[in-house]
DNA sequence: CTGAAAGCGCTAACAG
DNA sequence: CTGTTAGCGCTTTCAG
């Protein structure tokens, strides 16, 4: 058995209750007992049970985070953003990890309402988990997925302006035919998001006619989506893509068909690949700032908690950043 | 307030016993009870506590998950793999991420021993972390690392293996003068491990002379010894990559310096780069089986703490397996 | 088959 | 300044 708060008191010839007090660093304590006490605590070895007293304070120190992969790195950079707020806190994480699976997230949700957490930060698969969330009156922030019609305290990156910084990019470069490559999924709108900033730049230009969206499911889809549109009489000048796995298939097609970039083509990709600087050309991409989406979100979920915020729904939208590498150049000709 | 296990037995006209017994599936309840109660639970939204029965029970549903850092994928896929085999026994993962601290790794030990949590998986930053958890006398599980002289359940990939089937490889399409780029860290003892297999390799062909290892803490110095090595009267037509992120700085200068892959260099990175199948040559890689990794810890820690498995430490060693792309081929000449 | 009561380890309210 | 007592929500005796 581990030692309790109990074995603490017999062992300094006081009550529970003070040396509760004295670790706890509150008032009503001699500081001669407080030191005794600390001192006989930690030569027991003495751990506090966090179960035990969220018990009896009604609230625990945990804070789930529900995502959809945990084995994307993406999820975890904001992990890692969200960890480091908390820790500060002496919050633990409980993770679930969906596989964007609703039944996985529910599960995960329910686990995590059982041990009373605080809040829930989560990367929802859709809407029904928010529902949830919300009919449960549990503090919960959204963390870089657009909840559409559902209001609620969220921090995402504007895929709007992803779309559209990225096309803005090659017009002003002189490019005019410029292709946007999706990415389908199902629930995501996201992904829609950033076609909107596409058509946005190009209708800025008075280019509307010329846009050309084409969506892919997966790498393999954007392979043939290239070979595709290099069957067509004439070529873009330059294509955004929408997202990084997508663009595995685009650039390894594009490659074999022995296209030069930017020479030929300029390439922009939406995401953070990790191989984009590596590569000759590297990539010019629009990042997201992942670290911070997650720990605005942690911040965002303590202060609501704490009720340091009150009242309506907050919305932080955190911007990308344009990152020129060499894959993007004037066009040709 | 959430509803608690009284309210039901209120509501439902029995004792809380009662309820508990109904609800989790024990004997002494009548048939007709049982489903009385069931349906008032669901009706009232009744969710039990876990916190409460893991005081009773003096034993929770939580298990410690520490690792190294939260945002390297390498990480979060063996997570993955934990995950799955802890989500069939209900069980949840309380994540700490060390970020190679010693003082942070500790934190995050004690936090977890202090949700008096079934078990610990970690993938440690030096031993003193598991001395701890020896002296807390928790059962713990060692994730992909060598735990060096000190005995431990623990589950990892033999590194020696990946060093040898690297530099086998090369051997085997003829190499001889083949250079192998370390990396260098303070506490891991795995990428030594990984050389000695490139040295065994060596001699088992008799080239121990020919061996030439040089060692980088990261990407910049991949890039610096790569200059260094060039600068040389004679080159090495094959090299092995020790880890992935020095593998980004080496590559990066061959390609500046424009040496042909596999044409007048052959290259095996040790490691899963998620760029090895992108980039053009795709690259040949050892590679280890993450999720793998992962659930084997994850069930070897379930065995442990549910007592089937007893007495003397386990190590289970996960095979890695080369996977050829196009970065290796037969010397020049 | 069912209920009453004890108690897991802790903190908060109240008393001295 | 310190101690006594109650109780968080649950499961496990022990009685009926």
């Amino acid at each position: 058995m581990r030692v309790t708060i109990e074995d603490v008191a017999i062992k300094a010839k006081v009550s529970v209750n003070t040396v509760s007090r004295a670790l706890n660093g509150k008032d009503g304590v001699s500081e001669k007992t407080r030191e005794k006490i600390i001192r006989i605590a930690q030569e027991m070895n003495y751990r506090p049970n966090i179960l035990a007293r969220s018990m009896r304070q009604n609230r625990s120190d945990f804070v789930g985070v529900s995502v959809l992969d945990i084995g994307n790195s993406v999820f975890t950079k904001m992990i890692k953003g969200i960890e480091k707020v908390l820790m500060d806190d002496s919050l633990s994480i409980i993770i679930g990890n969906s596989d964007e699976d609703v039944d996985k997230e529910r599960h995960y949700l329910e686990t995590m309402l059982s041990t009373n957490c605080r809040g829930i930060i989560i990367s929802h698969v859709n809407s029904s988990g928010l529902k949830f969330l919300r009919h449960e009156r549990i503090p919960f922030v959204v963390l870089d997925r657009d909840t559409q019609k559902f209001e609620c305290d969220q921090v995402y990156v504007d895929n709007n302006k992803m779309g559209y910084l990225a096309t803005k990019h090659l017009l002003d470069l002189g490019h005019r035919d410029i292709v946007f490559i999706n990415k389908e999924s199902e629930f995501d709108t996201d992904h829609r998001r950033r076609v909107e900033g596409y058509l946005q730049a190009l209708n800025e230009h008075g280019l509307q006619n010329m846009a050309h969206v084409y969506s892919c499911l997966d790498a393999e889809q954007g392979k043939k989506t290239v070979q595709e549109i290099w069957k067509k009489e004439t070529q873009p000048t330059g294509i955004v893509i929408g997202q990084h796995s997508v663009a595995e298939g685009v650039i390894m097609m594009l490659t074999q068909l022995r296209i030069k970039i930017p020479t030929e083509l300029s390439v922009v990709i939406i995401g953070e690949p990790s191989w984009a600087s590596i590569l000759t050309p590297g990539f010019t991409t629009i990042e997201r700032p992942l670290e911070l989406v997650g720990s605005k979100a942690a911040k965002l979920l303590l202060d609501r908690t704490q009720g340091k915020i009150k009242g309506d729904y907050i919305s932080y939208v955190v911007s990308s950043s344009l990152v020129v590498r060499e894959s993007t150049g004037p066009p040709p000709g």
